[in-house]
DNA sequence: CCGGTAAAAGCAAATATTTTGCTTTAGTGG
DNA sequence: CCACTAAAGCAAAATATTTGCTTTTACCGG
């Protein structure tokens, strides 16, 4: 009657070897969610379906990963994760503001709203913090190569307030797309302000 | 096998008179959700547990609302609704500022948080959008007795992107309360542009 | 290379939950 | 007061979740 199952504490993840069993099923499992999502209803995403596709048995989902939630989440950071540095035009200014608006069209996409709507289902507060780091760390490479060419960006602290956070925020409590002329918007702003 | 249960739309108040048997059940219901929330664990919040607790059969629940999910969404927007107008001190902008201040704290407290949660958890976005909807509403209702004063106070749509949203930003994407002095922070600098 | 060991997976029975078809009740309008 | 409709109750069936115990797997020290 306890409702806490196992916290491992080791996130997403957590495999003792990138080739041992932990892991191979731990893939097995991701990627049967992954097509599941891809595939049908948001309804037929229930643990007994995932296990089956991967060939797993359920327990093992229950056990390693309390919820369904909590398996989500874990898969949906694992997606937003980055895959590459962002361009290196020359430019800064336009780094920025074509990788945001990349950013806010990604986001606001359906993919998009369901894996911020996945991370933020799980109780482990975690998962939502290495989303933004995430992308922070993106707009920090972007700000360093600025500073690198004795140029003066802005913190990324006040482009995630400034930018990031608007965006966001409408995407989750508002059916509105901040588009594109939106986010150039609040981009000028912040740069606008640049030498103050 | 069909995922969505029926969604009559009407929303959080779904009652067809104020006295009648529906709008009485649905209270017991609310109350039930919000006192279970007050007293154990998350994990005793259970459909089953609800509905003994309201005096009613399970199959009300999950015939009018269809999950938990949906049945917490419509409480926490409840709750969430504002039940004052801001107050009146006579100096928009400490008024402004103490309403922000509180907004703040109250989001960021671990009820706040669980009705955030809440809100977006559900699978109807409209939830969400009511909730936005209260906060400019009341930034709004300030807004408006400085403009019949004469005044130049900032447009309801910059403050919720420059205020509300940095708030809510961090108060789900980080572990890290927004204290008194960021939300401070982040109004200065809203109102000093103001003439700009 | 061969057990020994600990962690995780499988299995299956026990619980709990959700869904559904049908019946009953409450509110509405004639 | 009676018929009608919408929602609630009830109970059985279908699903999902939890749990105790067994089996497998990878790692470790000989």
């Amino acid at each position: 009657m306890d409702q806490k199952q196992q916290d491992n504490g080791k996130g997403p993840q957590a495999a003792p070897r990138p080739g041992g069993r932990a892991a191979r099923i731990q893939a097995a499992i991701f990627k049967a969610v992954e097509e599941l999502k891809r595939q049908g209803d948001a309804a037929d995403l229930t643990v007994p379906a995932i296990a089956a596709r991967a060939g797993v048995t359920p327990s093992t989902i229950y056990r390693r990963w309390g919820t369904l939630a909590e398996l989500l989440s874990d898969v949906a950071v694992k997606q937003l994760r980055p895959d590459a540095e962002p361009a290196d035009s020359g430019d800064w200014r336009a780094d920025l503001k074509g990788w945001l608006e990349q950013y806010a069209e990604e986001m606001a996409s359906e993919p998009g709203r369901a894996m911020l709507r996945e991370v933020l289902g799980a109780d482990r507060l975690e998962n939502a913090g290495v989303c933004s780091a995430y992308t922070s760390r993106q707009l920090d490479i972007i700000r360093a190569r600025a500073l690198a060419r004795g140029d003066r960006p802005p913190d990324t602290a006040v482009l995630m307030d400034r930018v990031i956070a608007p965006v966001i925020y409408r995407i989750l409590f508002s059916r509105a797309t901040p588009d594109a002329a939106y986010v150039a918007g609040l981009i000028e702003e912040v740069l606008g302000e640049d030498g103050e």
